[in-house]
RNA sequence: CGGGGCGUAGCGCAGCCCGGUAGCGCGCCUGCUUUGGGAGCAGGAUGUCGCAGGUUCAAAUCCUGCCGCCCCGACCA
């Protein structure tokens, strides 16, 4: 493509509004423009890497032996009462009637769609497995969308979605989709990682996301420095203590005044404690219901996991009304001596024989209360959140924290829409089964944000050659010197019949522009044509990620970008 | 939804306290010079100052309401 044609509006103010670089500088680099909140309009430039995120997925969905299908957009309300999820999928769910006052919505994900279609043409334990995917744009109502294209409420996502007969079957599905995650995303040019997920209101039993490290990134993950255990930080498991570790002879339960003290650090100032030698009693609203989930003070609550262990629909911290009601004090003093609620415990409350805990009474502790001893504990359990000191809860091995990227996102579902909406086959004995599902998504635009926000510096994008709009840029430093700019269509022509994809940098600019222009679009590689050089017969090729210069008799080009190009640079 | 910030030319911003001719840089247009890392000179175009009310002789500026955007939190497949 020539330049001077191409609609490439680039910039070199960065737009106020964005706050991480990959968001930045595809604005900068004319990628992407917002129409409005989290509502984006991708540009050529920008729409071109998309597309090549997508030809890469849709070869190894192909691969994998998924097929593609299309499917609407738009979709009735009964399908998601069927499933329970008109319900129970909340705001994020864009509603609206149309001119007969019949309900619908736009679909933020498309289990409801493809298990009906599945379900109407799927008759017999012959016709499985199958797995059926899409690239389609979801619409999500992003409470806050933010970081531009990462978390927006319109989005590209491809989804696909298995059905078998039985576990194995799945089994062998998500590890097909699995291995096609990998190359995916190896193919991106990403440095990606799986990790262990909690599965969340999709439901199923088991999930992985993959992850791409990035300082800027929403999710926190922890690995293991040892082993291969990787997972999710709110997913990612304590390991149960051995051994008691406090040995302090009990003593008898004592109340003490703190008047105003309501916090671990105030408590530990006042009583000359450390916060280990405390017990922060936590008051959640269990679907409405106070539940009442001990942790010992220097640790902190994973409220996942709370929710995973009470098996409840909707958890959040209690308001303060309901604590009233919970211990007969404000908020600031919860214990769990003489509490009425249930009582779950960390387990770093076990083998603690003595602690200092709120006395449900305004402005008083107790202290020297023993487990067991002064309360009974429900069940005591793997609550809290994870610590980079803590070990590897597989090998006991160092483990790291890092942020992350979630790109892409594989569940066994099991049985979860299959049998609310009774997706069944016949068996081979002639039973009706419920089919084994399996949903496996990534985020499309998000992997190129991700891929920008792992591959640039201080002049731009760094494109990986995979998802590069273009793989070259031809840069004569002067259109009006005759030589050199016969020189650079003659060269444009001939990679363009070899189907490399060029631009001509035919622009009357001066040469600075034109390669801070390349420099901030990231083509990977720069043939610039000048006067000294073209002198002997030669160009320079500049390599866009190593900044590497070589220089190039004219008949060469064609071989060496070629070359490079099928080594993948 | 709670807290904070911001809406002035295509982009980035000043002006607002203290009311009185709407500005700067970049970009854009024209001409000349220049031509290997965002050129120089000269000339030029561009605004319902987010919207609606109010106060005032007079509002970008003060007051009220609304809308939009950004950040933090809550929320979240």
């Amino acid at each position: 493509m020539r330049y001077s044609e191409m609609f490439l509006p680039t910039g070199r103010e960065i737009p106020s509004d964005a706050e991480l670089i990959s968001h930045q500088l595809m604005i900068r680099a004319g990628m992407i423009r917002k129409l409005t909140g989290g509502i984006y309009s991708y540009l050529p430039f920008g729409y071109r890497a998309i597309r090549k995120v997508e030809q890469i997925i849709r070869e190894e969905m192909d691969r994998a032996g998924a097929q593609e299908v299309f499917l609407p957009m738009v979709q009735p309300a009964e399908l998601w009462q069927e499933s329970g999820r008109w319900v129970h999928y909340g705001k994020e769910l864009l509603r609206f009637r149309d001119r007969h006052e019949r309900e619908y919505c736009l679909g933020p994900t498309h289990e409801e769609v493809i298990t009906d279609l599945v379900r109407h043409e799927i008759k017999t334990y012959r016709q499985l497995p199958r797995n059926l995917y899409q690239i389609q744009t979801k619409f999500r109502d992003e409470i806050r969308p933010r970081f531009g294209v990462m978390r927006c409420r319109e989005f590209g996502m491809k989804d696909a979605y298995s059905f078998d007969a039985d576990e194995a079957g799945a089994e062998i599905s998500y590890q097909k989709m699995f291995e096609a995650y990998k190359r995916i995303f190896t193919r991106c040019g990403l440095n990606f990682r799986p990790v262990e997920a909690d599965s969340g209101a999709i439901g199923g039993s088991f999930s992985h996301e993959f992850m791409v490290i990035a300082d800027s990134g929403e999710d926190a993950i922890v690995f293991c420095g040892a082993c291969h255990y990787a997972a999710n930080l709110e997913k990612a498991e304590v390991a149960k203590p051995d051994q008691p570790e406090n040995t302090d002879p009990p003593l008898p339960i004592e109340e003490i005044h703190t008047p105003g003290v309501k916090t671990i650090e105030e408590v530990c100032a006042f009583l000359r404690v450390k916060p280990g030698e405390v017990v922060k009693t936590l008051i959640f609203s269990a679907d409405g219901v106070a539940v009442a989930v001990l942790i010992r003070g220097d640790q902190e609550v994973n409220e996942v996991k709370v929710k995973n262990h009470l098996g409840c629909e909707s958890l959040e911290l209690a308001p303060d009304d309901l604590i009233l009601a919970a211990t007969g004090s404000p908020r600031g003093f919860a214990g769990a001596v003489g509490i009425k609620t249930r009582i779950i415990a960390d387990y770093s409350l076990l083998g603690m024989t003595r602690c200092i805990m709120g006395a449900n009474r305004e402005d008083y502790h107790l202290r020297h209360v023993k487990p067991g001893r002064d309360f009974q504990v429900e069940a005591h359990a793997d609550l809290r959140v994870i610590r980079e000191t803590d070990p590897c809860p597989r090998c006991g091995g160092a483990i790291h924290l890092a942020r992350s990227i979630e790109v892409g996102h594989v569940f066994k579902l099991g049985t979860k829409y299959s049998k609310a909406m009774k997706a069944l086959y016949l068996d081979a004995t002639g039973r009706e089964q419920t089919m084994i599902m399996g949903c496996y998504g990534i985020g499309i635009g998000r992997t190129v944000a991700a891929a920008i926000e792992a591959n640039h510096d201080s002049d731009g994008i760094v494109w990986p050659l995979p998802l590069a709009p273009y793989q070259v840029i031809i840069t004569p430093v002067n259109v009006n010197e005759k030589s050199l700019s016969e020189t650079a269509n003659r060269i444009y022509d001939t990679l363009k019949d070899k189907g490399v994809e060029v631009i001509l940098d035919d622009r009357d600019e001066r040469a600075g522009v034109k390669f801070k222009d390349a420099d901030l679009i990231g083509i990977p590689l720069r043939i610039t044509v000048g006067p000294k050089k073209l002198a002997e017969g030669k160009v320079e090729i500049m390599s866009r990620r190593s900044k590497e210069v070589i220089d190039l008799p004219i008949d060469a080009v064609e071989a060496f970008v070629l070359s490079k190009i099928s080594e993948g640079m």
